[in-house]
Order: structure tokens, then sequence, then C-alpha cells
DNA sequence: CGACGTGTAAC
DNA sequence: CCTTTTACACGTCG
């Protein structure tokens, strides 16, 4: 029997719930923005929507840049509002729930949904389940999604983007070949601008290049290890299992006012994160033992220092081992100036459910 | 093997 | 002009 999974990609989230709940705004174009707060537009673009996108505008793009190129052009820009997308979203994905076996959500705006049982591995039967699943989530809230199923999750994801948004596009077992034969390397999931430039180098520019390509070659380049994996991708293998997620590391960052070495003002900067991330460690009741502090500095590179303690969950312990972390950051960099700073606990353990003799 | 630091990727 | 959060692989060290 055919495993049938499928991947549900929520089209422009954040702009279409943007439109939705500001009328005015429906059919400009929108632009939802992460501002940072050290100048007036410092900061990037978050989400475009279709008109914003045709004009240009990318997600990831500096604002400054993309208001230059919305010149006169009646573009709205707004600031992300994370609390009541994830509301949103929240009602979506128990939804989702509830039209598979198993879910597995990857982001507020994307999840992988196991059918297979449900289907009994029958190709007819997924895609009435994803029309089903597009349906329910426009009615109720108002939304496009972008779908695709597929043998797993690797396939899936690809098929959910091959036609957004407001897409279903069903990739059965055996047109994976086809489907990824000559599909350029960038286009397959897991392959980034980096990789991408040394396979290209290598004289490999489709997916189906990269599946009979050499491997002792390849692994000369990337490692025995990532090398399979590639191949792996490029020939649509992936058994990795639908899972509900547990949480690895939880962490919060900001931008500095301006550029600085200065300990204590950085240090105040990551007390401010830490507030936030003890909601969070709370609310996902977990203990950690690993403490990181994550420095940006002036040429946006990201240093990492870390250590690992015995577990708790006391924000004030975590504090204390940033603070020590920090204290050590000058003499094994000089002269650095940062950017950003952050503070992260990873090595979690979730708490076990409170169980009392009520329960029983 | 666990801990730590770095790089890549995706959202 | 440059955000935020997470995951994973890999190399190195002890």
């Amino acid at each position: 029997m055919d495993r049938i999974i499928l991947h549900v990609d929520l089209d422009s989230f954040y702009a279409s719930l943007e439109e939705l709940r500001n009328k005015d705004v429906m059919g400009k174009p929108l632009v939802v923005c992460v501002y940072s707060g050290r100048s007036e537009d410092s900061g990037v673009v978050s989400t475009a929507n279709y008109k914003a996108r045709k004009l240009g505008i990318k997600s990831g793009m500096p604002i400054a840049f993309a208001k230059r190129i919305a010149k006169e052009k009646n573009v709205v820009f707004l600031p992300v509002d994370m609390e009541y997308y994830r509301t949103v979203s929240d009602r979506i994905m128990e939804l989702l729930e509830g039209e598979a076996e198993v879910m597995e959500q990857v982001s507020v705006d994307e999840a992988y949904l196991d059918v297979t049982e449900k289907t009994r591995g029958r190709w007819v039967k997924a895609e009435e389940i994803a029309g089903n699943i597009k349906k329910k989530i426009s009615d109720r809230e108002g939304v496009t999604c972008s779908v695709g199923a597929g043998p797993n999750k690797l396939i899936a994801k690809m098929a959910s983007k091959h036609r957004k948004p407001d897409g279903l596009t069903v990739v059965k077992e055996k047109d994976v070949k086809s489907f990824l034969e000559n599909m350029p390397i960038l286009g397959l999931h897991g392959i980034g601008p980096k990789t991408a430039k040394v396979l290209e180098e290598l004289g490999v520019e489709t997916a189906g290049e990269l599946a009979s390509f050499d491997l002792p070659m390849l692994a000369e380049k990337f490692g025995e290890n990532t090398a399979r994996l590639l191949r792996g991708r490029a020939s649509g293998i992936d058994d990795s299992p639908v899972e509900p997620r547990e949480r690895q590391q939880i962490s919060r960052i900001g931008t500095l006012k301006e550029d600085t070495g200065d300990i204590e003002e950085i240090f105040n900067k990551i007390k401010e994160l830490a507030e936030d991330l003890k909601g969070k460690i709370g609310k996902e009741r977990v203990y950690f033992r690993t403490v990181s502090i994550i420095a940006v500095d002036t040429n946006l590179k990201t240093h990492l220092k870390s250590e690992t303690i015995a577990e708790t969950d006391d924000i004030e312990a975590a504090l204390k081992v940033a603070r020590k972390l920090l204290e050590g950051f000058p003499d094994e960099n000089p002269e650095t100036l940062l950017r950003r700073v952050g503070i992260r606990v990873s090595n979690l353990v979730y708490k076990k459910e409170q169980t009392t003799l009520k329960d029983f």
C-alpha cells in the first residue's frame, strides 16, 4: 500500500490575514514588515501579498528597499502581529488535526498530514481529502492554502509549492521520477544557494542529473553522509515519519539600539529577551540544560556560546550563565561590536503530565 | 560519547 | 540596508 502524505501551506498567510481584517487594503499590494526599531524603516519584509510580489517585493528584503520599489504605487505597509496570526493558525491546525491520523505542524503556516490509513493508499481519496481541507479552511477562516500530496514529506512539500496560491497538486508514487527529472536543483527542498553553487560547479543543474551523479565525487565536496542525503533528495527518497514535534530549543533574539561592545548594555537587552523566554518556557512546560547566547556582530556574523548546567526551569539561572558567557566574549573576539543579541535554552526536558488521584 | 562551535537551510 | 526562530549536519575536543 502506498504511503500518502499531505503538505498544507497557507498562502502568504500573514498578508492574507491583514487583508481580511483591513477591508480597505483589499485589492492593494500589501507588505507585512518586521521593524527592528533602529531607525524609521530598518527591518525586513516578512510577507508580501501577490500584488506586492508582482512589483518585485519579496520576503527577506530590507523594508527601505521595498519602499523604494513601492514609491508612488499605493502599497500598504503594516507591522507583523504574531499574536493574531498565531490565534488563527491554532484554529486551522486544530482543524487539520481532525483530518489526519497524524499531524506535524512545521510552522505557523505549514503542516504535514499522514493520511495513509484513511485513504487506504488510494490517491483519489487523498485528492478528495485535500479538496475538503481547502474548502473548510476557506469557509471558516477566509484564507486559501496550497496542498501537495505525495508518497513522503519531501514530495508532498514540493508538490504544494508546485502550484500556488490556492493550488492542489498530487504526485503519485509512480509520478515522482518525472516530477523531479527536470527540476532545477534550487527547487529541491533543502538545497539552498550555497549547495546549489557547489553543485553547479560540478555541472549539476537538475534533480535528475543529481540523482545519478557519481557518489564519490559528491562525497568529496560534501562528505559521505550529506552526499547520500543529497542524492536521495534528488530521487525523491524520504522515509522520515510524520510525527508531532517536540521543540528542541527555545530562543529570543533582538536588535540593539546601536552597535555596541558594552557588556552592561548588551546584558540589559538579554534580560529583556529572557523575560519573554520565561513565559514561553512556562507555557511549554519544559526544563532546560543548556543555555546559549547568540551574538550577531557588525558584519552580521553570528557567534554562539553555550554552557550546559544541571536541569532547571529557572530563568535566573539561565541569566547567570548568559552573563558569564557574555563576559567571556570580548576576550575571544576583541574589537567586535554587536548588532543583535539573543538568548537560547536547549537540551529540553518536557515536564510530565500532572497526574493527580482525581484522574483515576 | 557529550559538549561546543559553525555552517546551511527554511519559514 | 540586513528579522526571527528552529533544525540538522559536521568537525573538534576531551
